[in-house]
DNA sequence: TATTGGATCGCC
DNA sequence: GCGATCCAATAG
């Protein structure tokens, strides 16, 4: 199996960080179930130069992961019914993460199909919501260090894809900014008007 | 202590 | 286009 992403892979500017994730894969391994997926699309959010971060005020119990030591996830939960993955990223003091939006899966599909009560693949992981469904990412997994053993990173060599950015999804704040970024025609990105950009 | 609106999704 | 349904952050 290709290696785990060192920790300075994350241990990066924000926006060098999230366009690098793409092409990687997630693996989830919860027991003897092992999922995983490429990820074809991601967000940046920063510090207080970033409106439309959870970082944006300073440091509270919900967002403090994201001041603290590159390369571990931050997991949180959202309209009361959904959860969402981040990689935290920058120097231990600075805030920042990429939002991890959606993923083409790659193993334990049944599992994933099983979980999130549907067949059709493409539906799957392509939304931040439907992939923590799909590989079982919840708020205990808030924290959890991406070089251990049930949730990380492999870079298996992919690479030729074509990126592009757009303005991040569902954000009033910061829409100036392009830190959005997913593969170029790839199926399992999440829908927008963005796309055909 | 009360209010408000969100880094979503699925159905109308 | 809108409701479901929780909770963090802000205001009072």
């Amino acid at each position: 199996m290709p290696a785990k992403l060192p920790r300075s892979f994350y241990c990066r500017p924000t926006l060098d960080v999230a366009p690098d994730l793409l092409g990687k894969i997630l693996v989830r391994i919860k027991g003897k179930t092992v999922t995983s997926g490429r990820i074809v699309e991601v967000e940046a959010y920063r510090n207080a130069d970033d409106p439309a971060s959870h970082a944006y005020r300073g440091l509270t119990p919900r967002n403090h992961l994201m001041f603290g030591e590159a390369g571990h996830a931050y997991v949180y939960f959202i309209y009361g019914m959904y959860f969402c993955v981040n990689v935290v990223t920058e120097k231990a003091g600075t805030a920042g993460a990429c939002l991890i939006r959606a993923l083409e899966p790659l193993g334990g599909i049944g599992v994933m199909e099983k979980r999130r009560g549907i067949e059709n693949i493409h539906d799957l992981g392509n939304g931040p919501g439907k992939l923590c469904q799909a590989m079982s990412i919840d708020r205990a997994l808030n924290g959890e260090d991406y070089l251990g053993d049930t949730l990380f990173l492999i870079d298996d060599g992919f690479s030729g894809f074509r990126i592009k950015r757009s303005p991040r999804i569902g954000i009033r704040a910061g829409v100036d900014k392009r830190w959005r970024f997913f593969i170029q025609g790839n199926g399992y990105v999440t829908k927008n008007k963005f796309n055909a950009l």
